[in-house]
DNA sequence: CAGATTCATGTTACCGGTAACATCCGGCCC
DNA sequence: GGGCCGGATGTTACCGGTAACATGAATCTG
C-alpha cells in the first residue's frame, strides 16, 4: 500500500480510503491512485484492514450437513447476499453434533467473524457462553425459539409436522406411521416428531410406538424405514417421513415391491426438494423457504452491521402444505 | 494474549508457542499457560497471526455450484481433510461463469489463502495471472488437463463420456442421443460432449447435431429434453445424459409418459449421484471419485505446504462405468 | 573440566493496514 | 477582510500476534 500511495503521489491513508470510502477521496485523486493500484497490481491484505479496524467481513455458519441440498440452497441465499456486500462466508458442517458445532464455533470465532449464523436453537452451554461474549449478530435458523439466543430466522417444525399429519388425517387416512430423523441433538427433527404426536392426539388416533422410526437422512434408510414398519403392522395406510430424502426412499421403495402409492400407502414428506415435485407420484410435502431462509439471516446481520435498528427477534417465514399425487 | 502472558507468569511468546507449537514449551509452563488460557476465557485472534506469519490457515476453494449435491460431497472431502488440520475453507459459488470466478479470485486473494482450489481448467487470463503472482499451491479439479496451472486432481470427462457412450453402442443401441450440460465456460461438459463423439465415430455411427442438447444441470430440463429429443427423431433407442440430474429427469419423464425403460428408451447418466442407484430403473451411470477428489486436493495442498516433495502434477483417479437396469 | 550443544524462554521489531486526530485550503458570511 | 466551516489529505500510533535472534541454564563430549 506504501508503494501506491508513492507511486500515487499521496499518502496510505488516501489509498485506504480509495479502497473502503472511494466517496472521501476527490476525484481526481482517486483516478491516480486507482491506476497505480492497477499498475502495480496491488492486492490489499484484508488480515491486516481486519486488525487495524475489527471489522472482518466475515460471516460464519454452521450447517448440520451440506450433501443434503436442504441447507445447500440456504448457504446459496446467504451467499447471495453477502457477496453484494463485499463479505466472505465461512462454512462450518457440524455433523448434527452439538459437540462438534462447539468445537467449529472455537475455531471460528478466532477468525472474529462479524456475525453468525448457527441451524437450529440446540447449543452446548459453552457455545452459547462464547457466542454471548463475542458480542457479534448471532442468528439461529431453521426453527422458531421462545428464547433465541439474538435473532432467529426460519418457521415453525412442530406446526408443519402437526399441519401435515392433520391433513393426513383428515384425508381418512387411518393408520398413520411416522419416518424422522435422529433427534438426537437436533431440534428440528425433534419438533416434528411433536408435531406429529400433537397431530395424532387431535385426531383421535392412537399414539402407537411401533409405528414411530428415527433414521439417518439417506434414501436407503426411508426405504429400510417402511419396509420395517409395514412388517410391525400391515395396517399402517399412510406414512409421514420428516425429510423429502427420507419420503422419497420410502416412495421408491413402494414402487420396488409394487405396493401402489397413495392407495396400498399414502406417503408425504417434508422439506420440497427438488426431486420431489418431479418424482411419480409427484410427492405430497411441506414447502419451506430454505432459500429465503439464507436471504432474511445475511440480510438480518448486514443490517444490523450497518446499525439498522434491531429487527424483531424472531423472524417467522412460514411453510406451506403441498398437497400432490403420493397422498 | 499479554493478559494470559502476566497471568501465567511468562511472556507473550511463551503463550504464542502454546498455542501454535506446544511441544516447544516445556510442560509444566505449557500447564500454567493453558490454565491462564482457560480462566482468561482467551480467544487468539487470528487475523493478528496472520498478519505476523504469512499463514492464514486458509484455503479458499471455488466451484460453479453446490445446490447440486454433485460438489457439496468435493467440498466435505475438502473439509474433512483440512478440518483436522486446523484450516479454514472459504467457499466461493461461480455459477458456471469464468468472470464470477475471477471476481471470486480476486477477493479472496485479498484474504492471502494458503492454497487454492478451483473447478475445471479453463479460466481469464487475468486469473491466470492473479494465481501464479500468488504463489500459492493451486489446485484444479474435475478434470484432466495437459498443462495444468499447478496440480490438476480429477479424472478425464472425455474418456469416461466416451467409454460410457460406447458401452451402449456395444450392448446394440443403434441411434444415441446426447443431453449435456451448457458447454459455455465449461471444460468438463465440453469434453464429456466431446467424447460422445468419439465414441460415435469409432461405433460407426452418424453424428446428427438434432440428437445432441446442451440444458443446465435440472431435473426439469432433463425432462423437457428428452420429450425434444423423440420428437425430433422419434428412431432414437438411448440417450446418455452427461450428468445424473439431467438424467434422472429424463427416467422420471419416462415414467410419467409410460415409456418403458430401457426397452422403448435406454437412459444412462453422468456422476453416480446419491438417488442413482435407488431410483426404479436404477441408472447406468459413470461412477467418479466425487468425495475423493475433494480429500486429494487438500491433502495435496497440506503436503506442499509442509515442504514435502511436490506430487505429480496430474493425478488422476478414474472412473468407473456402473451398469444397472437403465440400459 | 572447558567448550560445544541443546533446550526453554525472552527481547525486539515488524507484519500491513486503519482510527483518530491534525492540518491545510478555499469559499462563504457578515 | 477576518473568522468560520467543511472537505481533502496527512501524521501518528496503534491493532495482536510471530519471526528472528538473544540469553541463560542444563547436558553432553572427548
Amino acid at each position: 500500500m506504501r508503494d501506491v500511495a508513492l507511486a500515487a503521489g499521496v499518502s496510505a491513508i488516501t489509498v485506504s480510503r480509495v479502497i473502503t470510502s472511494p466517496d472521501r477521496v476527490a476525484p481526481d485523486t482517486r483516478k491516480r491512485v486507482e491506476r497505480a493500484i492497477r499498475s502495480l497490481r496491488y492486492v490489499p491484505n484484508l488480515a491486516a484492514g481486519t486488525l487495524a479496524s475489527s471489522r472482518s467481513r466475515i460471516v460464519a455458519v454452521i450447517v448440520p450437513n451440506m450433501s443434503n441440498s436442504v441447507f445447500a440452497e440456504t448457504l446459496q441465499g446467504l451467499s447471495d447476499i453477502l457477496r453484494k456486500a463485499d463479505y466472505h462466508l465461512l462454512i462450518g458442517n457440524s455433523g448434527y453434533s452439538l459437540g462438534e458445532e462447539q468445537s467449529l464455533v472455537t475455531t471460528f470465532l478466532a477468525r472474529r467473524p462479524d456475525g453468525i449464523v448457527l441451524t437450529g436453537y440446540t447449543h452446548t452451554q459453552r457455545t452459547v457462553q462464547m457466542l454471548r461474549a463475542a458480542r457479534i449478530p448471532v442468528v439461529e435458523m431453521w426453527n422458531l425459539s421462545e428464547r433465541p439466543l439474538d435473532t432467529m430466522v426460519g418457521f415453525s417444525n412442530f406446526e408443519a409436522a402437526r399441519a401435515m399429519t392433520r391433513h393426513l388425517g383428515d384425508k381418512g387416512y387411518r393408520r398413520i406411521g411416522y419416518i424422522g430423523g435422529l433427534t438426537h441433538d437436533n431440534d428440528r427433527t425433534l419438533q416434528r416428531e411433536a408435531g406429529y404426536r400433537e397431530a395424532l392426539r387431535e385426531l383421535g388416533h392412537r399414539l402407537a410406538p411401533r409405528l414411530m422410526l428415527a433414521v439417518p437422512f439417506e434414501y436407503e434408510a426411508g426405504a429400510d424405514a417402511i419396509v420395517e414398519l409395514l412388517r410391525r403392522d400391515p395396517s399402517v395406510d399412510a406414512v409421514f417421513a420428516a425429510g423429502d430424502v427420507l419420503a422419497v426412499g420410502v416412495l421408491l421403495e413402494c414402487i420396488r415391491r409394487g405396493w401402489p402409492v397413495p392407495r396400498r400407502l399414502a406417503v408425504a414428506g417434508f422439506d420440497d426438494a427438488r426431486i420431489s415435485s418431479r418424482i411419480v407420484p409427484p410427492l405430497t410435502t411441506v414447502a419451506v423457504p430454505r432459500y429465503e431462509i439464507g436471504c432474511t439471516a445475511a440480510q438480518n446481520i448486514l443490517d444490523r452491521l450497518g446499525g439498522l435498528p434491531a429487527r424483531p427477534r424472531v423472524l417467522d417465514l412460514g411453510f406451506r402444505i403441498v398437497e400432490r399425487g403420493s397422498t
